[in-house]
DNA sequence: CTTGACCCTGACGCTACGTCAGGCAGGCAC
DNA sequence: GTGCCTGCCTGACGTAGCGTCAGGGTCAAG
């Protein structure tokens, strides 16, 4: 007769474990002794062993007690379903290697590659850190949206910044994102701005993939730059007079005046 | 402004993971309207998305926070301890599949392959279900303490299974498994024991691995005899008139008688 | 008689949420 | 105004497999 230690100790199993497995109804409880102990026979070792077996295996508790009575046929049939689940865990820890690989080898969270070599491209520029932060914001949630159109987008992004004219309108931007809403320069600002989008927006009404943008998208992104830059929503009443509505994408105003 | 419900489906989440993630502090609290309801602003989508690209990537949610603010150095640090984590626990899958395919190939649990190939060969030889079930029972006990002596010990026993005498006597014993404590037939069945013991004992006491079987072990086996087998504890008081006291390790009596 | 090792039950902790349950809020149709 | 649908709120339990107290009783040895 056997203590629930010795048992435990045989089976090569914590006492808590034995303990466990009677709640589960896994092992079934044995005979009590006077002073309320529980005592064992080497049948329970055995069994407890088998348990054990199963378990090392990697078949869940819940499962063990039908395995352990099946015959081959329902048993193989069993193990093959323990091991496809496996297999879905090993691809999934490979899959969460992969992109932590990724995130150590990239400098940004939450971003392509190619956003990644966007925004490099702009501090190589001189922007200041905290525009480059809002573009991020920006990219991050337009990846989490549309990934695939990432590629196409940011292709498009680099090469307006071969473009002097872009470079230009991007400088004095940056250097106004810390203006407050009654900065008097800001409707120069917007003079500049509108003659800018006038001159270039021939270009884009052309069949343009960001134009693809969901309007749910469109806003969001609006709210970043509106949430973030203080003077954004006067900046946005401006152009707005000048024939312009709309940060991430614009329209034209029609109607009167 | 967002509700929560748009916040979600904006970082690809539910409801209750944004709710799990201000109450485990990963995610600020934000300001409450009129009616209760929290109202998040863009940079909340950003910084779910940017929680839920470490998740993906295997880094436990506790640790989430540390990571988001680490600088590179802490960071890479960080990286190889999860990736370190990741790797332990497909070894550990790997591990389980190996067993679960031993498993799903022998035909019996908790026994290595030598253990297996003997009681087929008992089978062969036309031994007794319940008698088959005994001796697997006793070998997974002594395969649990002492694994590495297995080889060594089926060897043995296979062996001896090519004497006649031996297979005579496990006949024997095997027509006796069933009987009664006061079956008349029992004292010639322990004469006949006794002497094939007594002719075969100079071989034994010779340095037999099975001798340095730990002595808790040895009592175990027994009971699995004792307890499985209804004539054992009359059998073993016989031969210990006959000269013999033990089973799993005999014992040549000495003293009076 | 005390001490240390062992046993008992009950309960909380861990991970990352899913899933009710019960109730309020907002907007639409009638 | 009223009913309905959807969305939001909080709180609580369930999952897997035990580990780890907490607060007690028991057993064998010194």
């Amino acid at each position: 007769m056997l203590t629930i230690g010795r048992l435990a100790a045989y089976a090569g199993v914590t006492v808590r474990a034995v303990h466990f497995y009677h709640q589960k109804g896994l092992l079934p409880e044995p005979q009590r002794d006077s002073s309320g102990y529980r005592r064992y026979d080497a049948a329970a070792v055995v069994e407890l062993i088998r348990i054990r077996t199963l378990a090392d295996a990697g078949v869940p508790l819940s499962r063990v007690r039908e395995l352990l009575s099946a015959r081959p046929a329902e048993f193989s049939a069993a193990v093959d379903e323990i091991d496809r689940r496996l297999r879905a865990e090993i691809r999934e820890r490979q899959g969460h290697r992969r992109r932590i690989a990724q995130l150590a080898a990239g400098d940004s969270l939450a971003l392509p590659p190619e956003a990644v070599a966007y925004l490099g491209r702009l501090r190589e520029l001189g922007f200041p850190d905290r525009m480059i932060e809002l573009e991020r914001d920006a990219w991050i949630l337009v990846a989490a949206q549309v990934p695939e159109q990432m590629p196409t987008l940011m292709a498009l992004k680099r090469a307006q910044l071969d473009s002097p004219a872009v470079i230009d309108i991007y400088d004095q931007l940056l250097a106004a994102v810390e203006w407050e809403p009654d900065d008097p320069r800001l409707p120069a600002l917007a003079d500049r701005l509108a003659a800018f989008i006038d001159a270039t927006s021939a270009d884009w009404d052309t069949a343009d993939p960001e134009f693809e943008l969901d309007d749910d998208l469109v806003d969001l992104l609006d709210s970043v730059f509106l949430d973030l830059v203080p003077m954004a929503r006067r900046l946005l009443v401006l152009l707005e007079e000048r024939g312009w509505r709309g940060w991430t994408r614009l329209e034209r105003v029609t109607g009167p005046r």
